[in-house]
DNA sequence: TTTCTTACA
DNA sequence: TGTAAGTA
């Protein structure tokens, strides 16, 4: 079974992504619900997250420790996700037009375009090291 | 017992 | 975000 394979594995039920990412339940739900993260189900509709899911969960909640909102926060992962880097100049000139954005906001989504320079053509997991090399 | 959705503080 | 209500 490869990595990639393992890592989409919907394994672990909220109580324990809970203790994994020290988010709130209300918090992980509040995130699917924009978008950013896509848990699978069970039959009895209970949510079920893989490994990605909880590296994702814990970057936003390093991003949300920085002060980002969802509209910074989908930027950011906006711009990761996709493995393409065409939409980073796009993203950062959204952000300027954000009024509602803070400066520390626009800080992050400079220290993303880094990131995303850092590491061109990468799909999979992004907080690896790599990251954190960023957000010092 | 744990999780889910909806809704209000 | 927190929390309550009523379920599954």
């Amino acid at each position: 079974m490869s990595d990639e394979l393992r890592r989409n594995l919907a394994l672990f039920p909220i109580g324990i992504v809970q203790k994994l990412t020290e988010l709130t339940p209300r918090q992980i739900r509040y995130y699917e619900q924009h978008e950013l993260i896509q848990p699978a189900r069970t039959e009895g509709n209970q949510r079920l997250f893989s490994f990605n899911d909880v590296e994702r969960l814990l970057e936003i909640k390093k991003l949300i420790d920085q002060g980002l909102n969802m509209a910074g926060i989908k930027k950011m992962l906006a711009a990761s996700a996709p493995a393409e880097l065409p939409v980073k100049e796009e993203a950062k000139e959204e952000v300027q037009r954000m009024k509602d954005l803070s400066d520390e906001e626009l800080h992050e989504l400079l220290k993303k375009e880094l990131f995303i320079h850092g590491r061109p053509g990468v799909s999979g997991s992004l907080i690896r090291g790599e990251l954190s090399r960023f957000f010092h």
